[in-house]
DNA sequence: TGTACATCAGTGAACGCGCGTTCACTGATGTAC
DNA sequence: TGTACATCAGTGAACGCGCGTTCACTGATGTAC
């Protein structure tokens, strides 16, 4: 239980242990407030005091489990590839929900805190390009920002409503609802784009024109 | 500052008190945590064992800040009216996100606890009809409960961000955020409803069909 | 090659704090006779 | 109409707990001479 003392030189390396302790025991946890000091050193196999050679304080050691963890969240966007732009979106939503529901408390705790702007940023950023990569494929239109924003926030409220509200009877599977939220994001934005600016929403007509343009979107795939 | 006592049959008044304070203070501190019971009896005045007269303890009195949360929530929900159907929706949505960002950390409270069941169920439910009416006069096609959830899922997405992230440069005004994100979760589940279902997205091309669909959905209301 | 010393990676005990909660009490108001 | 008593709405002081943090220390490893 007791870690053994690193050699001199080494010392760093217990860094890194209360680092994975800490996500682990935040991940068991689920709240910031309940990730003791005392308890991630217990973990490590380590007296109390020694978290404070490696991190000034709790609040630094919260930092740096968060930061490694908006880390994770870019790279697993970084490994989904595909040729296809809007399928490379598609994978990345994915991407970015399958790591939100893996690490559900993580997530939550990412995007409760107030965020670290460069770290938010980076992993915004990867979204931000991938859509503008299909508005010059013609794919979709209108301001890359506009549609990155209402993307992610579609997907984002998606997994954290189902991280949130487990118990709520969700009418589809996670794959499909996230599918859907993609599709759904990337087409209805692009309709709502087109339509006037108004007070009052108009009644829309779902109807034989939208079917043909239905139609269309799946022909050039066929 | 100290509270007058409450005559002999007016006990309960006091419990209205502490409920207001304690929302109050959840406002001002910003996390369950930080909502002392000591805080919330000395700002209405009261000793902190006085608490224990209309509340079990700390978690009772947490659950009833929240349900009144709730109830408030669906409240002005049910105030957003209009006759036709999908006016409605986008009120009701607009309702839901401009009570979250009136009230961010109520809001947050609220979905960061594992929910209540009864009182999301209620305030799901308000979502649910009015989607179940656009699907009637046909202005949505789908399963309501899908289409509901979807909705419900990108407007608290969109809020949840702007709460959590208030540094971040959104690019665009909230009312139009919210106005866009419920186009988009309309329009775009009915579009994506009507594509064939498979593991990869394919490519979709906007183009004079597209249009001609929009047109169509603007012309009814002109 | 031996030895004094420096450094490095920790430890043990303690401090002070604020918290939720308990418990014996108080004192004004109402009520039975 | 007076008085003993019950009830109701609280209070003051204290308990015990777990937490973040500090501080003087230890003892193995490396190094200069």
């Amino acid at each position: 239980m007791r870690r053994v003392r690193a050699n001199p030189g080494e010392g760093a390396l217990l860094r890194g242990e209360i680092l994975r302790v800490a996500e682990e025991l935040l991940a068991e946890t689920g709240t910031e407030q309940a990730l003791t000091l005392r308890a991630v050193a217990a973990r490590a196999g380590v007296s109390t005091p020694s978290v404070y050679l490696h991190f000034s304080g709790k609040e630094a050691l919260i930092e740096a489990v968060c930061l490694r963890a908006w880390d994770e969240l870019a790279e697993s966007m970084r490994l989904a590839r595909a040729d296809d732009p809007f399928a490379r979106l598609a994978r990345r939503g994915q991407a970015y929900a399958r790591f939100a529901l893996a690490h559900p408390t993580q997530y939550r705790v990412l995007l409760m805190r107030p965020a670290d702007h460069r770290a938010a940023q980076a992993c915004f950023d990867l979204m931000l390009e991938t859509v503008r990569d299909c508005v010059e494929a013609g794919v979709l239109t209108g301001e890359p920002e506009k549609l990155a924003t209402r993307m992610w926030a579609a997907i984002h409220g998606c997994v954290s409503l189902l991280i949130a509200q487990p118990g709520f009877p969700w009418p589809e599977e996670i794959d499909d609802f996230v599918t859907n939220v993609v599709r759904m994001a990337g087409f209805g934005t692009a309709v709502a784009e087109r339509l006037p600016r108004r007070g009052v929403l108009p009644t829309p007509r779902l109807g034989p024109a939208l079917d043909a343009a239905c139609r269309t979107l799946t022909d050039h795939d066929r």
